[in-house]
DNA sequence: AGCTATTCATAAAA
DNA sequence: TTTTTATGAATAGCT
C-alpha cells in the first residue's frame, strides 16, 4: 500500500526502517484503537524500536496489570512468574530448611523424639552433651568471676576504715546482701545445679 | 476499507461485531508480524474479545517476559511488583525466622553461648534439661525393652530341649552375642552414660 | 514532516 | 465461518 508493493524483510535502509517503523506503528496504535471501540475488546500493544524506544497502547477499559492477569489465568503460561518462580523456589528452600531446623530444635528440647531410632538418639545425645557441657563452662567461668568480685569487694570492706559495718560483712553470703548479688550470678546459689560435676567443683 | 466508511464506535450487532473483530484482529497480527520484520522492533499484542477469548502475537526475536522485563525498567511503572513485593516480604520473613531457629540450635549445642547474659543462660538451661531428661527417659524405656526382649530369649532358650548349648547361653551377655544386640540398644553397654541417673536404676 | 500513486484491509453481502 | 468485491485506509517512495 504505496507507490509500489514491498517485500516483508527487514529495510536494510536505516532512515527508511525509521520512517516506515514511525507510520507502521502508528497505524498500529490506530488500529488497536479503533478495534477495542468497535469489538469491546480489550487490547495491549507494547512496542520497542530497534533503538530502544517503547510505545504502548492499552484499552481505556483495562490496565496492562489486568490484561497479564487475563492472560496468566486463560494461556496457563508463566509470564512474570517466570521470574517469580526463582522467589518461589528460594522461599521453598527456606522452609525446608526451616522445617528441618524446627524438628532438630524439638528433639533438642526433648519433643517428638518417640520416633527416632538408635543412631538419631545417638546423635542428639551428643550434641545434649556439647551443649550441657559448654553451658556449665560459661556457668562455672561466670562464677569464678563473680568469686573474685565478691573476694575483691570482701576485701575492700575489710581495708576501708570508715565502714563500721566490716566485720559483720564477712557474713554476706548468708545475708540480705545476697539478693544483689543472685540477680547478677545466680548459678552457685541454685540448690540443685544441673550439672553433677558442677556440685565437685565446690 | 470496505463497501462503506465506518463510525469508529462500538458496533452494536453482535454478529457484524463478531465479525469485524476477526478481520481487524488478524490484520492488526499481521501489521505487528510486519513491523517486526521490517523495522526490526520488537512487538507483543495481546487481545481479549468481549467473549473472553484471547489472542497473542510476540516478535519471534523476544518473549513476552523480556518484553515486560523492558517495559518495567524502561517505564518505570510497577506491573508485577506487587505480587513480586510480597515475594520479597515472605523470603525475609522466612528467613528471619531461620535465622533465630539457627541461633538457638547453636546455642543449645553449646556454640555462641558467650554473649548470652544470664536469663538466656537460664531459659537454655530449662531447655537443655528438658531435652536430657526427655533423652533419658527415651533411653530407660529402650533398655527396659531390651531387657525383657534378652529374659524372653534367654527363657526360650532354657525351655528348648532341642538346643544343646542352653546352659552356656546364659552368658550371652559376655559372649558374640551381644554384637549383634548391641546394634540395637546399646545404651546399656555404655561405660559413662550421660544421665547419671541413668546408673541409679541399675 | 507532507503528498499521492498504489497496495492493502475490510464492510457488506453472499 | 470464509469468500467475494467494492471501497476506504494505510503507506512506500518522493519531496
Amino acid at each position: 500500500m504505496g507507490r509500489g508493493k514491498i517485500e516483508i524483510k527487514r529495510i536494510e535502509n536505516s532512515s527508511n526502517r525509521q520512517v516506515t517503523y514511525s507510520k507502521r506503528r502508528n497505524g498500529i496504535m490506530k488500529k488497536a484503537k479503533e478495534i477495542s471501540v468497535l469489538c469491546d475488546a480489550q487490547v495491549s500493544v507494547i512496542i520497542f524500536a530497534s533503538s530502544g524506544k517503547m510505545h504502548e497502547f492499552c484499552s481505556p477499559s483495562t490496565t496492562l496489570v489486568d490484561m497479564l492477569d487475563q492472560y496468566h489465568k486463560l494461556s496457563g503460561k508463566r509470564l512474570w512468574d517466570a521470574k517469580h518462580e526463582h522467589l518461589d523456589n528460594e522461599i521453598n528452600r527456606v522452609k525446608k530448611e526451616n522445617d528441618s531446623m524446627q524438628i532438630e530444635l524439638r528433639h533438642l528440647k526433648g519433643e517428638d523424639i518417640s520416633t527416632l531410632n538408635y543412631k538419631e538418639l545417638m546423635v542428639l545425645e551428643e550434641a545434649l552433651q556439647n551443649g550441657v557441657s559448654t553451658l556449665k563452662a560459661k556457668q562455672n567461668e561466670m562464677i569464678e568471676e563473680e568469686n573474685q568480685n565478691l573476694q575483691f569487694k570482701l576485701r575492700q570492706l575489710h581495708l576501708d576504715p570508715m565502714d563500721e559495718n566490716v566485720m559483720e560483712s564477712q557474713g554476706v553470703y548468708d545475708h540480705q546482701g545476697v539478693a544483689d548479688y543472685e540477680a547478677q550470678m545466680p548459678f552457685a546459689f541454685r540448690v540443685q545445679p544441673m550439672q553433677p560435676n558442677l556440685q565437685e567443683r565446690f
